[in-house]
DNA sequence: CGCGACCTTGATGATGATCAAACAACGTGG
DNA sequence: CCACGTTGTTTGATCATCATCAAGGTCGCG
């Protein structure tokens, strides 16, 4: 099971007034600059967040999976898009209603904890990392149990023989890395020459080596 | 006075049980790695964060100025550390005591929504912006109505006549751009050449041409 | 089969990193 | 007061990484 396939049991979190919402495949759930009505969390799928530059410049800035939030730009006017990488089920609360629970204040609160935390790693990825590990680092995320600083050196026993679906084009990797889809390319080409992993084909990749991979991804 | 200079009137945020602390400049607030025990807020003075790779690179991944909290990493676990820029004061909650009452948790999901949006912008300058984007972007932070998606095209009245402190060093300010300190010293003697901005000492720097600052630093 | 979308690979070039040296500001001690 | 060392900044010359430009390859689908 993927990070993405992953969905939250309704009965720990809470939803009250909250209104489930489905959407298909790269729909698009909010502007950039639109105001501020609801906020959305991810249930099951993922999300992609995005900035786009007056030129035309795109940046994705997040990649968002079950049990994250988004939809509430700097409180009054939306920073981002929202584009769905796949089908996705979230659920929309209006701004007001969800803010007057405590435990939502809490469940929202621990949220962007550990949301900031792995948006600081991303920006020391984009500011100090090669593109060699920015890709390695970045297809180690779906080795969640080696890919963050809970890394404890014990690699899942199947690890290898699990295929993973990156639901990205090498466009998206590339405009979500800071590269171009050519270098995402050849950094891939790379890593299955070394036999590090797999990709039986272009949207899905094995990783075969996993020790290696995390010290190309400067990841500890 | 300046960004970082701004202190919060301490009856419109909630404070039980913190502690105030104050600390010199240059001095180490928290630890990566550490245990998270304490929440912090910045009252006065400005606050970097920072993650070092184990090759020794470092990421300034944040600047954190009055109203930003820190020192929550993952919840658990430090994911930079935190020096302070200049003098500051700063206050410190236990970690459970913070989370006890409603309005904090409301003033700190209030100021994580800002933190956030402001995350997801400095991204988009790593990851899309030139070296000379990224430097202009930076220096017209010392104009917070022209900086953000909030400007309304009206600079203050007074814009060149100020000079604003910059409390970071080249070398800071290219960790925290992904530049090296040569790069960030050619592209402030570039802006200085055609007359965007003036530099006295190169700790301090007055913003001449505002329109076209926000041009270079493709800011709209 | 042929078209379109996406990916891979190659050749060339530009931006920014690296290496290096001179310069400015500042504090100390003779 | 000035020589000197220290630290940080500026500027120049060269180099490497990654972007750009270009062509060919793979896959799925009408």
């Amino acid at each position: 099971m993927t990070i993405a396939e992953r969905s939250f049991t309704t009965t720990e979190r809470p939803q009250a007034r909250g209104k489930w919402r489905s959407f298909m495949s790269r729909e698009i759930v909010c502007h950039q600059d639109d105001p501020v009505t609801d906020i959305y969390r991810v249930e099951t799928g993922a999300v992609m967040l995005y900035q786009i530059l007056r030129d035309g410049r795109r940046q994705i800035v997040d990649v968002l999976y079950p049990g994250d939030y988004f939809g509430f730009g700097d409180g009054t006017i939306q920073d981002c898009f929202a584009e769905t990488l796949m089908a996705c089920d979230v659920i929309a609360w209006r701004r007001d209603d969800a803010f007057s629970t405590v435990e939502w204040c809490h469940a929202f609160t621990a949220a962007m904890q550990r949301k900031l935390g792995a948006m600081h790693d991303h920006v020391t990825l984009l500011g100090k990392k090669t593109a060699l590990e920015r890709v390695a680092s970045f297809l180690m995320r779906f080795v969640p149990e080696c890919s963050g600083r809970l890394c404890n050196g014990a690699p899942p026993a199947d690890y290898g023989r699990v295929t993973h679906d990156v639901y990205m084009s090498r466009r998206e990797i590339a405009d979500y890395l800071g590269l171009t889809l050519e270098t995402v390319s050849r950094a891939i080409s790379q890593l299955k020459r070394e036999g590090m992993i797999e990709a039986p084909r272009p949207t899905q990749i094995a990783i075969k080596e996993i020790c290696r991979m995390c010290k190309v991804a400067a990841l500890h």
